[in-house]
DNA sequence: GCGGTTTATACGCTGTTGCGTATATTGACA
DNA sequence: TGTCAATATACGCAACAGCGTATAAACCGC
């Protein structure tokens, strides 16, 4: 339930995860937020020039929050594997 | 050690905190990840049309990293009180 | 208070978002 | 296999990031 993201496709994957889990189709978790499916699809592929304010908009309506920390120990691989 | 962050402003808060413990110049931690100090300087600020590339840059070079997560019960005013 | 450092802000430029709109492509399943 | 939903992608557009360069403004120790 907690994912580890370093890079915006790990982020992206994560959105998906969780978009998926609560049954929402981009297109309507873009209407809660006032974002296009496109945009959403663009995140959800890991782009990253995404803007922040998209991200956290994605976030809020998944009800999922992000938390910054020093770097674990665990291999590029051990994070990879989650994806 | 951990932050909580639901806004781009948070964000901006903890990427800050973090660069002073590593007694960092905003012009240090651009020049090690090819950003301007002025593009550093917006990321602080909270601005939330920043590009995740440019946090995920950032993050990297101060060595933290980001989870994502289910939202704590935490109330807005408890997160607001780590800022 | 001063001088030096650090951070915020400015201008013109190029690149890319996210928009509206629309259409390919893919996926799921009867 | 056919069909409809879901996702990826496209075009022109307005808005704005991040760039180089530069300068104002805020901070700090002495």
């Amino acid at each position: 339930m907690e994912q580890i993201a370093r890079t915006a496709k790990h982020i992206g994957a994560a959105v998906r995860r969780r978009r998926r889990q609560l049954n929402l189709s981009q297109e309507q978790l873009g209407s809660k937020i006032h974002l296009r499916q496109a945009t959403i699809s663009k995140l959800e592929a890991g782009e990253p020039a995404t803007q922040l304010r998209t991200l956290l908009d994605a976030l809020s309506a998944l009800d999922l929050e992000i938390v910054i920390r020093p770097r674990t120990k665990a291999s590029v691989a051990d994070i990879e594997e989650l994806f």
